[in-house]
DNA sequence: CTGTTAGCGCTTTCAT
DNA sequence: ATGAAAGCGCTAACAG
């Protein structure tokens, strides 16, 4: 009596089948060298004839190795976890390894112990860090005094040897110079939780954008966040409640940026007439919110399975694997507009991508990016 | 050299601190009769002092149980179905099991054949399934032929002897009394997914609602929809564009109710005042949307973790285990109020939760529900 | 390039 | 109530 539908094939009916030792379908199956190619199509025809698939729990046990990979999440957006869930998923999917999901609570005392627990008892051959995880000192120094491989998405300069990254900074820089040519100069920010790298470059980019334009930075205009719709809310609150309220907001983040339209709704205010609202993200929300939302887009999902297959390079091979930075998007939609008296059309988009809706940093950097390039 | 950050402490090493044999560790760490609680008690001592943990894939693979679950999901909502394996999680997590996701492409042709080819891979103990996978007539005939067990998220009657349910169709009953309270008597329904048994129930519920309220029902109000966002601006288009409108629109699900804020948005139609909406779900975006939603809250987290229980019991006792009925909550909330020309006051919510703005089928009920109770 | 042998760490079966 | 021996299905280390 066999396990509920397992196939009941092991390897060696499959050596046998083939007329060749256990080791050599060992061999194909785990894509070693030193297999003649004739060799490997006899047995790669037997194993699909007999419908072979290897038991994960003994290529464990045997190979010191759990073909696992465990995602660490503590992100209070849904979409995006999913999104680089699903990405991760991919690159496992592509590499038969499988994948575990590991909520974590970033706030609690003991979170590095729990996860050092955890990686003890499944021992994944590598982990996926989610912000802001990937810049969590403490559990990096840990991991790495484990000896744990891991990947990184969007991690600090600093934090990461593998994993994805995207140029946030350069992104709201080009923004910013959208916002700017629809004739806004008092531009308000909502600021990201600051544990997040994302919230410093965020930053950095709208300040290089008011630079750009010549605007001075005005503290006033710049109030703290979280990434969470309610800092939204606090925040518009705060910004039009000031003497002379901005006439665009930037919104750290789309969940932010839902807070902002939600609390312009409520208090009259027209976006984008009165105000332009924009984010960054591109959640599926996105488009739905009224107005939509004008963001930058960040392929989430991409992101996931880029970190991971770089992550698996990295396992057959501790020198390969890098950090690969991935193109963003610029969307622009309905919330934002010309500035209250300015001439403009509101439906105008900056020049260059003229044509379209949205401007990738593929376009405005000039140089090819289809192929996500490494950087070093 | 041992494994990264693995313990590397066996069960034998346990079985000699404690004066045992291997066998007697293996039965206390399975829970295994047949064992004096003051040799469990040693063997738990011991184990605990060196910080035994049993290699997973060893208990598998000589166990044959993977100490797996598998979740397969195909809803175009993150936030359902993050909400639902988080609960799976908390279930899995207790009970030392893991757990995997399954991403399945339920329009395609061979889906069932990748989620058996999946199961005979990885063995899972037993399989969680979402809407509509729940349903999905030739998959549950496919599993039972393998005979893997699986617990269901909201399925219907006859497809489900493991898992957690909700009764739609009152919660929905309860919330058209609601509006009908509020004046309402053309009310508007753009329903779910075909597939999905909640289409069918919260239809019912609607026409329950009319019912109760000696309102016929009009075929011309109710439209088509797939619980997708898109459902809800071409619906409310359909609806709003009757030459005679309806005052209230039950959306069949949030993300519709939120097409259906934007499509009023965009025609100027305000909400509540010239309509009233309502959804079903209560995702954290219901709280986002302005005006906020007025919504069913469905304990997804809970159901997941409530069926996944189940199914554990089911898979050490393959008589336990059973549907569990898990309670609902009305959410009233801004979307809401009275009919146009209508008297009341906006904001009352049913008489019988006048203190609050919810109102649960426990109170509706009358009889306490906050231990889930079983259905037979 | 290919095969042989000896386990991986645990649970099973069958004794006691 | 407890233990001893025999694998689970695969890969590592070596040998050829």
């Amino acid at each position: 009596m066999r396990k509920s539908g397992g196939a009941g094939v092991r390897i060696d009916d499959v050596a046998r089948a083939a007329g060749v030792s256990m080791k050599t379908v060992s061999r194909v199956f785990n894509q070693e060298p030193n297999v003649r190619p004739e060799t490997r199509a006899k047995v790669e025809a037997a194993a699909k004839a007999l419908n072979f698939r290897p038991n994960p729990s003994a290529r464990s046990l045997a190979g010191r190795r759990s073909y696992l990979i465990s995602t660490l999440y503590d992100n209070p957006s849904s979409s995006y976890v999913m999104q680089v869930v699903s990405g991760v998923l991919d690159a496992c999917e592509a590499a038969h390894y499988s994948m575990m999901m590991r909520p974590v609570d970033y706030a609690s005392r003991d979170h590095v112990d729990a996860i050092a627990d955890s990686v003890a008892q499944y021992a994944p051959d590598g982990l996926v860090l989610t912000p802001p995880l990937t810049d969590d000192e403490a559990l990096l120094e840990r991991l790495q005094a484990m000896g744990v491989r891991y990947a990184s998405i969007s991690p600090r300069e600093q934090n990461a040897r593998i994993g994805a990254r995207l140029d946030e900074r350069r992104a709201v820089r080009e923004m910013m110079a959208y916002i700017v040519g629809l004739g806004h100069r008092r531009i308000g920010h909502i600021k990201g939780h600051r544990d997040h790298g994302a919230a410093e470059w965020r930053l950095q980019g709208y300040r290089d954008g008011l630079a750009d334009a010549g605007i001075a930075y005005d503290k006033a205009l710049v109030v703290p966040g979280e990434f969470v719709f309610e800092s939204g809310t606090a925040g518009a609150e705060a910004l039009l409640s000031l003497p002379e309220p901005p006439t665009a907001i930037f919104a750290a983040n789309d969940d932010t940026a839902a807070g902002v339209l939600h609390t312009a709704a409520r208090r009259g205010v027209r976006v984008p007439q009165d105000l332009s609202v924009f984010g960054f993200d591109d959640l599926p929300m996105a488009r739905q919110l009224w107005p939509s939302l004008t963001t930058v887009r960040q392929a989430s999902r991409d992101m996931g399975r880029i970190a991971t297959e770089q992550l698996l390079l990295s396992i057959r091979d501790p020198l390969a694997g890098g950090v690969v930075q991935v193109p963003y998007e610029l969307v622009f939609r309905e919330s934002t507009g010309p500035a209250p008296g300015h001439a403009a059309s509101s439906k105008a988009a900056p020049s260059r991508a003229a044509s379209s809706k949205t401007a990738s940093n593929k376009a405005a950097s000039g140089k090819a990016a289809s192929r996500p390039k490494k950087m070093r």
